[in-house]
DNA sequence: ATTATATGCTGAAACGTTTTAGATCGCCGT
DNA sequence: ACGGCGATCTAAAACGTTTCAGCATATAAT
């Protein structure tokens, strides 16, 4: 049994198809349509239980109602609560969202792209790993609206939607320090480009310095994203034995799973024989023992706004380009060592 | 500047619309196309980077090429490491997936899976809450090929995919008593007709019985899925200071993070005042500490097949329904005490 | 009696594909 | 001279909407 369309109601009622379609669509007021045969055409409505062709509306009106969401990897618990709340708002306004992993490759986050406007999505959410300010450049150009979260391209303007990177890893080195820490070291993760990391080293590197410390480049660490087990064991063995660390502050929470996995593996105890901090709080830092110190980034509201904005662009092209920086909040735990650990590393 | 379609090819061409369908269709040989003029075709079509419009092809066809992707809630790493898996799948053989969260509400869910329908979905992966059998009837009476994973419906014939949730909790609750625990504590979440705890129940029950132990239903707590950290707290609080239960097993990984959330903050030690296991292992269990002993599931392969299964059902709407039961994993760890501290328990 | 105005509706085209039935043409065999 | 045939290609309809221009009819204004 074939689903019914406009037009079986329409002849069911011995109207034309227009007149269903203005009616369906609530302009039956505005196109002067009879407050009577707006009845009748719901009423049947509900009797055949219509449903509009999504295809055909979307072929008619050049829009899809639907959004891409482009990301690293969605299985990142990151990633998968700023899903979430994007879905959340999202299927408040009738959109629906359509989510894809780029593994943080250039090559086929260009691809999704080109793959997702072929969809004929009405936007885009993107947390890009584009280094290339032509590539964003090219995505602006190419006139479909997007919102870029949790890193930027700097040198294009776009709307994007992050947090406090710099300021973040800038109190949180300034809490080690406070604790008495001068030995410590930074991992981040490649691409090396992203704004999201330049600007927590930037953050970690202006603590130091505004505190007299200097930075020393041994103790900064590139991890690659697509091999960060086997790189983490060779980085803090050197981090830890050969320059004597007292703090790893990790720049992800990815870095920072695999930072715990391996300390454990390592027999290394934190934070007796190293005290360690995360930047992005998860779930499970808050009772692991110890607990994490971290960096938390408000992953809901990310979401949300950046659904917003790009709903705004939606609805009209120009709308101003949107840049919003979102706060973040420093969470003293365990793995940081306490004031009194502290005391007994600076006299014992 | 308008996107290009056939029609421009064709025009461009002198050709009709007809034919340039066939070629970029694969279909040039097969339908008499002289070579020469398909070479031609390809090469306008590579010129214009010409790329077809799939809502045009949707409607003409009545396919979308997206799948529908119906779980709880994609921040639970469970589910998201799940579409992972599906989204791997499905880009390989040109499919995009929509998710939708149900939250575990059969009500939402139902409008989920009405809108995803009219949506023109291909087929749908659902992680189903319906407690009722003519729910699901009425899903596959609808004729749209779908495949259910972590739970099933009995007594209605479906595709499905889950793991071995019985034997799994038989296996650990065995463990248990194997340490010389027989107060062992069950905590599973609600909806409690979901074939997934049930089974679990089952599987700790008989584990019990078959080794002489009875099956005390005091020590068996359910626990609202839109609740859990409020009902944790009394729950954990009868079960160790009222009926001092050596031994608690969470039913997924959601209860087991409460119950170390509340288990902190209720100073209570694991695994020296109570042991914990839990029923799904995630990351952070095999480097908090303690860590904590699980059951892991297969979730790559459960999303790897689900796809498989349903692609097969897409193609052939005759194939056979397939129920797979994936076997799981028993990763002993601290959490539920060493033999050492067993004997200490034991004997002192 | 004519013209303007408002009310309520319709016909037809358009969106970009795919498919089916058949057209055209040159050539072969008789 | 003619039917048949293979090789290439086309015309037109169909998928289900939305929208634009305009048609009736009735009522009101002149």
């Amino acid at each position: 049994m074939k689903k019914t369309s406009l037009k079986d109601i329409a002849k069911h009622l011995g109207v034309s198809p227009a007149l269903v379609s203005m009616v369906i669509n609530h302009r039956g007021d505005e196109k002067g349509i009879n407050s009577e045969t707006q009845k009748k055409v719901w009423d049947l409505v509900k009797k055949l239980n219509y449903k509009p062709n999504y295809a055909a509306r979307s072929l008619r009106l050049g829009n899809s109602k639907i959004i891409g969401l482009i990301i690293a990897d969605i299985s990142n618990v990151f990633y998968s609560v700023i899903a979430k709340s994007i879905e959340d708002k999202a299927s408040e306004n009738g959109y629906s969202i359509i989510f894809m992993s780029s593994e943080e490759d250039p090559k086929k986050e260009d691809e999704i792209i080109k793959m997702l406007i072929d969809r004929g999505v009405d936007g885009l959410i993107l947390s890009t790993c584009f280094s290339d300010r032509d590539q964003i450049r090219k995505l602006r150009d190419s006139n479909i609206p997007f919102v870029l979260i949790d890193r930027y391209v700097p040198g294009v303007k776009t709307n994007y939607v992050l947090a406090e990177n710099y300021q973040g890893a800038f109190d949180m080195t300034r809490h080690l320090l406070s604790l008495g820490y001068t030995k410590i070291a930074l991992l981040y993760v490649t691409p090396s480009h992203l704004t999201t990391m330049k600007h927590r080293i930037l953050g970690y590197q202006d603590a130091l310095r505004k505190n007299g410390h200097p930075v020393k480049n041994k103790l900064i660490k590139e991890i690659p994203y697509d091999n960060i087990r086997k790189n983490m064991e060779t980085a803090l063995k050197d981090l830890i034995l050969t320059e004597k660390v007292q703090s790893i502050f990790f720049l992800n929470n990815k870095l920072t799973i695999a930072g715990l996995e391996t300390l454990k593996r390592l027999n290394i105890r934190v934070p007796q024989d190293v005290s360690i901090v995360s930047f992005d709080d998860i779930e499970l830092f808050k009772f692991s023992y110890p607990t994490i110190t971290s960096v938390s980034q408000p992953k809901e509201e990310i979401g949300k706004l950046a659904f917003e904005i790009l709903l705004n662009q939606i609805n009209d092209r120009n709308a101003d380009k949107q840049q919003i920086t979102l706060p973040v909040k420093l969470n003293i735990r365990e793995s940081c060592g306490s004031s009194m650990q502290n005391l007994f590393r600076v006299w014992g």
